[in-house]
DNA sequence: ATTATTTGCGAAATCGTTTTCGTAGATTTT
DNA sequence: AAAATCTACGAAAACGATTTCGCAAATAAT
C-alpha cells in the first residue's frame, strides 16, 4: 500500500494525499478526514526509505558505545531511548568493545546519511580524534558523553570526575588509609585522567605523599588486571586504600582479594565507581561512585535533538556536567 | 558526492558507474579500478535511503526487548549485534519497559519496511500475539529468543526452561530444602511456565508436596515484590528454599534477607537465573542457573539472517534449545 | 564473407515521497 | 463589474540508486 493506490482509491491526486496526511492548509478538512479514514482502512503507512530520500532525513540516530553489558552504558542507553522514542526517533547501536579501529570504521559507515546525528563515548584506545572530525566537517551532529575528548569542539556530558576523583580518595583518607593505588583504565581517556588529577590533589591535600608506583594502568584484559592487581596487594608497599576508576576494576579487586584472603575492609578499604545494583549485596558491600547514567544518557539525546532541529545550536556547544554521589558502604569501614 | 558526479567526473553514465561499483560482470576491468579509484578519492558513499528505496531491503534488524539494563539482554544484544556487524546490517533496539502496549505499537511502527527483520523477547505482560500474526501476515521475519510465544509459527531460541526450573528445584532438594517457594514474573510467559513445572515435577519426584501458596506471582515492581518476599519469609509456613526464576528476584530476595536477618543458606537456601557478573562476589555468593545469553543472540541473529536472505526458510521454523549451566556457589551450602 | 554472439556501456524506468509551481474556480475587495 | 486574492487541488520535478533493455562495436562461429 501506497500514496499511489491510496490516491487512486480516493480518486484524488498523489500530491493531495501527501499533503493531506500531513495536514497541511492547502487541504479542505473535508478531504482530510476522508483521506485519513481510507489510510487507517487500508493501513497505509509512510515508506522510511522514500521518505528520507526526500527530506534528507532519517529520524533515527546512532549510539557508538565501549560495551553494553556494563550498567553504565545500559543505563545510558535506556535514557537515550526514552528520548529518542518520545520523539519519534529510532536508535542504532554500535559497539566498538574498546577497539579504536572499530570505533573509527563505526564513523565512517555512519557519514552517509544513515543517521541525523551520533552519540558517542569512546572507546579508551582512541588516541586521536580525526574520524570525529570528519564528522564535523560533515556537519553531522555529535555529542560525546561520558568518555569524552577534550580537543574536539562539540557538546559534551559528563560528571563532576576531578571532584569526585578528590572526594573518593578524601574519604578514603578519612577512613584512615595512608597508602592508597589508584586503577586507572586508560591514559587515552580524559575521565580517566581527570579523575586520577583528583586523586592526586586529594593526595596532597592531606599531606599524604604521592607515587607514581601506586597508579596501576589497567587495560581490558581482566586476566591481566587481576594480575596486575594480585601484584600490588602482594607488594612490599602495598596498599591500604584501593580506587577502581571504573566499575569492572573494583570487581577485580573483590576477585583477587577472596583469591589471596586478604579480608575488605580491614587490609584494604576499596571504593569504585561503579553503576551496579549489586553493589550492595557485595561481600562486602562496596562503596561506590554513582553516575546519573540514566539522565546523563536523557540530556545528551535531549541536546543531540536540539542540534538536530536546529535549535540555539551554538548556545549548546559547552559542556553540560552532571553530578556524581558517593554511596558510602563497607568496604571503606572500620 | 552522488553517483551522477562521480559518473561526471569519469565521464560515464551513471549505470556504468553504479555497474562498476556493483562489481558487474557487464563492466571491463579496466573501469571498474577507475571508478572504484575515483570513488574512494572522493570519498563516495552509497545513500543508504536510496538503495533501501530501490531495492527495498534496508539492511537493518529490530531487536525489540523488555529492558536493556540487565545482563541477560544485554549480552544477547552482544551476541546480536556481532553477527550483525559482520554481515554488514545494522541494528535498531526498541524497549518495552515491560508494557505490552509498547510492544504493539513498536511492532507496529516496523511493519513500514524500515527493518528487514526482527527479533523480540516479549514482555511480561503480554498475553496475545496478533500484533506477531501481523508481522506473519506482512512477512516480515521475525525470531523470538528466550521469553517467546508458544503459540506462534516462527524460530524461537530459548534454553532448557523445564530442564533448569526441575535440576534447580532438584539440587535444592538435595541440600536439604523441604518447602520449596518459587518466584515467578509472570503467568503469561512460557519461560516462566515451563520453569514452574519442572519445579513442580521435581517436587513430586522427591515426594515432596507442592503447595500453591510457594508460588509468589512477582511483578515489575521491586517494592511490591519484596513486600510479598517478606511475607513468605514471615510467614508461619515460612520456605527453607526459595526458586528465583529471573535475576532481579534473587536480588530482592538477598535485600529482604538482609533486612529481616536471614542467614542465606542457613535458614534459607537460594538459587536463581542470572547473567550476573557479580553473583561469586555476593554474601552469599549466589547459587545460578546461568543462561548462554551472548550464543543465545548471536543464533538467534545467525537464523534470522537466514530466513531474511532465504535459504531454507522452512528448515529452522523449529525451536534452538541451548544449555543452561548450575553453577553452585554458597547459597545453596550448608 | 556472412551471421551469430559477446562485450561494454548508456538511456530510461523505477522505488515512494515530498514539494514547488501552476491554475481553475470561488470569494473578496475596490 | 473588474481586479485581486483565496482555496483546493494536480502535474511534475526532485531525492539517489538500481536494473532492465537496447545497441553499437568487437569477436567468434559457420
Amino acid at each position: 500500500m501506497n500514496l499511489k493506490q491510496l490516491a487512486k482509491e480516493l480518486n484524488l491526486s498523489i500530491s493531495a494525499v501527501s499533503k493531506a496526511l500531513r495536514d497541511s492548509h492547502e487541504i479542505s478538512a473535508a478531504t482530510k478526514t476522508a483521506v485519513i479514514a481510507k489510510a487507517k482502512e487500508l493501513n497505509y503507512q509512510v515508506n522510511p526509505f522514500a521518505s528520507s530520500l526526500r527530506k534528507q532525513k532519517s529520524k533515527t540516530i546512532a549510539v557508538v558505545v565501549p560495551e553494553i553489558a556494563n550498567n553504565f552504558f545500559a543505563l545510558a542507553i535506556n535514557g537515550i531511548e526514552s528520548i529518542a522514542q518520545e520523539r519519534g526517533y529510532h536508535v542504532l547501536i554500535y559497539l566498538t568493545h574498546e577497539d579504536c579501529q572499530k570505533e573509527v570504521s563505526i564513523t565512517k559507515l555512519l557519514q552517509n546519511g544513515r543517521v541525523d546525528g551520533i552519540m558517542m563515548s569512546l572507546s579508551s584506545q582512541t588516541a586521536n580524534i580525526l574520524h570525529l572530525e570528519e564528522l564535523k566537517e560533515k556537519q553531522i551532529p555529535l555529542v560525546l558523553f561520558d568518555r569524552v575528548a577534550e580537543n574536539i569542539d562539540c557538546p559534551k556530558i559528563n560528571t563532576d570526575d576531578y571532584k569526585s576523583g578528590y572526594k573518593g580518595t578524601q574519604h578514603l583518607v578519612e577512613m584512615g588509609c595512608k597508602n592508597i593505588a589508584f586503577l586507572s583504565i586508560s591514559n587515552h581517556l580524559s575521565i580517566s585522567n581527570k579523575r586520577k588529577s583528583g586523586y592526586f590533589d586529594a593526595l596532597k591535600t592531606n599531606g599524604l605523599k604521592s607515587d607514581n608506583n601506586m597508579v596501576i594502568e589497567c587495560s581490558n584484559d581482566e586476566e591481566k588486571n587481576r594480575k596486575l592487581i594480585k601484584k600490588i596487594l602482594k607488594s612490599k608497599n602495598k596498599p591500604d586504600g584501593i580506587f577502581a576508576s571504573v566499575e569492572k576494576l573494583a570487581l577485580n579487586v573483590y576477585e583477587v582479594c577472596k583469591e589471596i584472603k586478604l579480608d575488605i575492609p580491614k587490609n584494604l578499604k576499596v571504593i569504585g565507581f561503579s553503576n551496579l545494583q549489586t553493589a550492595a549485596l557485595l561481600h562486602p558491600s562496596l562503596t561506590t561512585i554513582t553516575q546519573p547514567a540514566y539522565e546523563m544518557g536523557r540530556e545528551a539525546a535531549s541536546i543531540l535533538f536540539k542540534i538536530i532541529e536546529k535549535r540555539g545550536y551554538n548556545l549548546i556547544m559547552e559542556k553540560t556536567t552532571l553530578k556524581s554521589e558517593i554511596i558510602v558502604r563497607e568496604s571503606t569501614g572500620n
